[in-house]
DNA sequence: TTGAGGATTCTC
DNA sequence: AGAATCCTCAAA
């Protein structure tokens, strides 16, 4: 099922994974989120939820229908559902039973675009493909069919793949968004001065 | 069974 | 700044 990566690239190993959510989202950071049909895109923003040990993880209050995936095996897409229309796409991290994981923020499209735009038919520009996390998933066409998806084995073709670009040396890190509690943990990087993270940097007054 | 709130996006 | 929109889960 990997017949869809590029020679140069290569996917991401189970190890990778299998470490602290915090320890994992900054270098998730350049490596590429890559679909079989054809879309491809670079991870310029991630969060990182932390199960138990953090009040904002949905995995904080022990296991439920919802957030079942999040504690299984690293390496996984865990894939919820929010404010009744949106999708959001994460990375399960650590070992089984934790519930951590790093969620996929934004993501500069690579290949694919016009696949991609024709599942955002909102985003006017490129920038808008998958400039946040509902947008991501969107411009992947990722929604609950896909939690569970195999990203080591691209069970359902979906993978995450190295292609040589380190993580930036220097990311921007802050505060998490979209959150009422543990809002003051720095758990967001973003590779710094890219168009395509969630938060644009305000106008020039 | 109920209802409050949500790891957001879009438009005004 | 406010609406959209419905799933999830804790509580009763």
């Amino acid at each position: 099922m990997l017949e869809f990566i590029d020679e140069s690239w290569s996917v991401l190993p189970r190890d990778f994974y299998r470490r602290h959510p915090a320890a994992v989202a900054p270098e998730l950071l350049n490596k590429i989120l890559v679909s079989a049909d054809g879309r491809a895109a670079r991870i310029v923003e991630v969060e990182a939820y932390a199960g138990s040990e953090d009040p904002a993880a949905h995995s904080f209050r022990g296991m439920t229908a919802r957030n079942a995936t999040m504690f299984g095996a690293p390496g996984h897409l865990y894939v919820y559902f929010t404010y009744g229309m949106h999708w959001g796409s994460n990375a399960v991290c650590g070992e089984v039973g934790e519930g951590v994981g790093v969620l996929l923020r934004a993501a500069e499209p690579l290949q694919g675009i016009e696949t991609m735009q024709l599942s955002r038919p909102k985003a006017k520009r490129e920038r808008d493909l998958a400039s946040g996390p509902g947008k991501l998933s969107q411009a992947f066409a990722i929604t609950r069919a896909l939690d569970g998806a195999d990203l080591v084995t691209a069970d359902r073709g979906i993978t995450i793949v190295d292609d040589g670009t380190p993580p930036p040396s220097h990311p921007v890190v802050g505060p998490r968004i979209g959150i009422s509690r543990a809002v003051e943990l720095p758990w967001r990087w973003h590779v710094r001065d890219n168009p395509h993270v969630s938060v644009r940097p305000p106008r020039k007054a």
